[in-house]
DNA sequence: ATTATTTTATTATTTAATTAGAATAAAAAT
DNA sequence: ATTTTTATTCTAATTAAATAATAAAATAAT
């Protein structure tokens, strides 16, 4: 789909305030309320905005304990991967997982309360997991960004 | 706060879809209008949801190369730490930037167009930034699982 | 230049968010 | 045990926003 600059900036602000009514987005953005209305149901459409979602603030839920970890199988066959893919999307502890070329297969995000939950995570759920040949765990000791806003 | 099973249900599904309404959250959650109304009110008042953003799909925005960026820092003075945070914030490329124990000083996520995109940033900007040690770029071969959803 | 297509604006209608006030239930104090 | 306070819920009314219908303007295609 062909955007302008207009349908940008309209993005970059729902990106950040999807609760910004279609009124104060048509003021900020000089057009009437239906011009930015049809834009949204467009973009929505089109599958450029995928949903709306409310944000927390992981420290509040007991979720403040943050890991990512770097996992390799032991073999590449195709059936291993999914099998692993299948398994570890069942996870709720797993926010994210991503394949990755180089010294790793995958790699997660993991949210948990503390090192001890970690710690039970490990042992009674991340390395019961089939055809996982190595992790290795790298703890979040400050966060300096996390968007989930990017910029057009 | 003390929440109880019902604020962890309405968390869980307005962390899901942010657009549905109190009418909606009502009556699947059995109770009135404005109880809803008002817990959700208690939890944007008490920092629990920090905020309600549109979500974009990567691929259709030009944003669908991946890089998860492994950086050490040559030094580890306090200054060196918050002027290289401070630098990595303004990079519109990184997603998100975690400080982080291990081999690594930071982790990061950088979203862009391609490779030759990535090459462009790697050189006009994340390597011009001060204190840097060394960088190793890992690339996203695949999402197996990607949400902002905790699981309460 | 003329027609077709898309985008925008105005107005009307529907739907949802918010507020007000009363009722209920839970917690703290006497 | 009983009153008082506090918090949470409900129903109903109000306010505000989203959506739909229609008309006008702008853009692209012939």
């Amino acid at each position: 789909m062909i955007m302008d600059s207009t349908d940008k900036k309209l993005l970059e602000l729902l990106q950040k305030d999807a609760k910004m009514t279609t009124k104060a987005l048509a003021l900020t953005l000089n057009l009437s309320v239906t011009a930015v209305y049809e834009r949204i149901k467009k973009l929505e459409r089109e599958g450029i905005i995928t949903k709306y979602v409310a944000l927390l603030n992981r420290n509040t839920i007991q979720k403040g304990f943050v890991v990512f970890c770097h996992i390799k199988l032991i073999q590449h066959a195709k059936e291993y991967l999914t099998t692993f893919e299948r398994e570890v999307g069942k996870l709720t502890e797993v926010l994210e997982c991503f394949h990755v070329s180089g010294d790793y297969d995958y790699i997660l995000k993991i949210c948990v309360k503390d090192m001890e939950a970690y710690r039970e995570f490990m042992v009674t759920k991340l390395t019961t997991l089939q055809h996982i040949g190595s992790t290795h765990s790298t703890f979040m000791i400050g966060e300096v960004k996390n968007s989930t806003a990017f910029v057009l």
